[in-house]
DNA sequence: ATCTATTCATAAGC
DNA sequence: TGCTTATGAATAGAT
């Protein structure tokens, strides 16, 4: 093979990627990463956030929490309706019904929900969480528990894998975002943005 | 010095942070992120970008290029004649969100809060209910994870043991893992995100 | 705000 | 678009 020095990632310039094909690549992997980091600021902070991109002008991507109407709205009302002004009693009605649905969200069901739903990462959380939560009590019990219960579980997995054999019923859906095409165009990055504040 | 364990980054748990100040330092620290990366996508791929995050209602923060209001006014007119639309998808989806839950909470019930705030015998039902409730797959994972965490949790029993051992600084009413009493509430995360293609 | 130790995100190359 | 690897970056905790 030849002597390459170097397969890693290098220091990257804060030019526009030359090339379309490149710069395609280099969207579809930062874009994921900046929905994710986004969706994990909403996550971990409690805040609100819209985030729209376009690329090549025909491919939008956005993501919101709780929505990028929503939180545009919010928006709105704090600078100026640039934007449609939506009706109030809209925006109130969500309100309270995410309000409702912050009530009714008790983190124990949230959590089985999410394990029982979800996928691998999903029962990480689940266990992570659970652990965490537990005193040191509660910890033997649950350890306890665990060796109670590892024959049934081994049991109980014998019997759905008989079940799997036959027709399957289970589905987990994942989606992805999918794109194609390729454009060019310029741009000038802008590293500032804008604070708004209210004092209460 | 004392020898300390821990001076880096550790693993973070994809939960809203506990504590207003750390949750605050949090947010700074990664909206400055999320605004740098969304700055980088712009220079280096020539897409146009709208974020904008709200902290506790009364900052807003936002970034767009070429503009906020331009690429919003875009992405209206990709998908519906303008925010109304968009906001009333996401109101149906948040209506959905909360049958779906309240589906859930009837079949999920309080199982882990039961656990967690329980004796020995709601440890048990808890277990039990679990594991009755999984499916093949689930358990798999469930046994791994118990696997996994067999460490983690010994770890955190040493933890708590020498907790039990040191010197009251804790306050006693904290001996047990308060679950339903939080009036914090969590946002959920999105990890997915839309898309939006128009053919030409 | 500053300083590290780590975890994360990714540029390259297939 | 999906992997894998070697590195550059971001950032949790502590100061």
């Amino acid at each position: 093979m030849a002597g390459l020095s170097s397969k890693g990632r290098r220091r990257t310039q804060m030019w526009m990627i030359q090339g379309a094909d490149a710069r395609q690549v280099a969207f579809s992997k930062r874009r994921s990463g900046l929905f994710k980091k986004a969706s994990e600021l909403c996550t971990l902070c409690a805040v609100e956030t819209a985030l729209v991109v376009f690329y090549a002008r025909d491919q939008a991507f956005y993501f919101g929490h709780p929505g990028v109407g929503t939180v545009m709205n919010t928006l709105s009302n704090c600078r100026k309706p640039n934007f449609d002004a939506i009706h109030q009693a809209e925006a109130e009605q969500e309100a309270n019904l995410l309000e409702k649905l912050e009530a009714e969200k008790i983190q124990g069901e949230r959590i089985i929900e999410r394990f029982c739903m979800g996928s691998q990462k999903h029962g990480e959380d689940f266990v992570k969480r659970l652990v965490d939560k537990l005193n040191w009590e509660q910890l033997l019990t649950l350890k306890s528990l665990m060796e109670e219960y590892k024959e049934k579980l081994r049991k109980r997995m014998q019997e759905l894998s008989v079940e799997l054999a036959a027709p399957t019923l289970i589905s987990a859906g994942e989606s992805n975002a999918s794109l194609s095409g390729s454009t060019e165009g310029d741009s000038s990055a802008d590293p500032h943005y804008h604070v708004i504040s209210h004092e209460h």
